[in-house]
DNA sequence: CAGTATCCAGCGCGATACTG
DNA sequence: CAGTATCGCGCTGGATACTG
């Protein structure tokens, strides 16, 4: 880190800010993280509540910061999938301190993320974080 | 972290989003975290760009979340000091390792980051992540 | 010095309808 | 299915001037 002082300078960050600041993203990067491969219209589901605009748009965000990769298939109907780049796998273990804090401080209950995570992220057989 | 699955739940950061998403709220808890303590007008100077109202909006967000707190001194001229709160430096330190990433990604060089952060935050005789 | 008061521009984001 | 096209609102944050 720093070598004669414990100053950390945060000037890498000015830049990060702007992806990890949008509504969407960290999320995203996670569902499709925890998912490997995932279609546009399961992100929807996932997605509780996002438009399909917002959500095209954050993915082109993301890609275009080669966080994710897209992948088209030629059929009828057609199939998109999307996945984690090398850097996308980074930023989405880079978050989990942030996670560990927020969840810590809002003294997160078992009960809490359950009932928050079954309209998002989390819902079915698989939790995390509980 | 997750007992039987490697999914990762977001869900705390809902909630997080709104404080690390601010465009300064992150400089500013590192200025004043590596300062210890440090007074209004010198946020200002450090924040090279910043508004006398974006900067006080923030303060007073920050505050409110109990990031940091806030030290006034009845003198003339007034003199008002803010610190890291136990959260703040908490927040401080979960930050880490997305600035980490960040800065490998930008192939942070020293050159860079020492340009950038003499405008900046890091000006003067200490540097850090250089 | 440490802010407040105004005013205003830009953009993130949502809702809805439509298309190859 | 995987988006695009439009429209519009609210909030963030910048500029500037003023105050206890």
């Amino acid at each position: 880190m720093c070598e004669d002082t414990n100053e950390i300078c945060l000037c890498p960050l000015e830049g990060v800010i702007d992806s990890i600041s949008k509504k969407w993203a960290l999320l995203i990067i996670n569902i499709i993280g925890n998912k490997g491969r995932i279609r546009f219209s399961d992100l929807m589901k996932e997605l509780n509540g996002i438009s399909p605009k917002t959500l095209a748009d954050t993915l082109k965000n993301l890609q275009e910061q080669q966080l994710i990769g897209r992948e088209a298939f030629s059929e009828i109907p057609p199939r998109v999938e999307y996945y984690l780049t090398k850097d996308g796998e980074g930023l989405r273990e880079a978050v989990i301190p942030i996670l560990k804090w927020a969840a810590k401080r809002d003294n997160h209950t078992k009960e809490k993320c359950v009932s928050v995570c079954k309209r998002t992220t989390c819902s079915g057989k698989k939790r995390s974080w509980s």
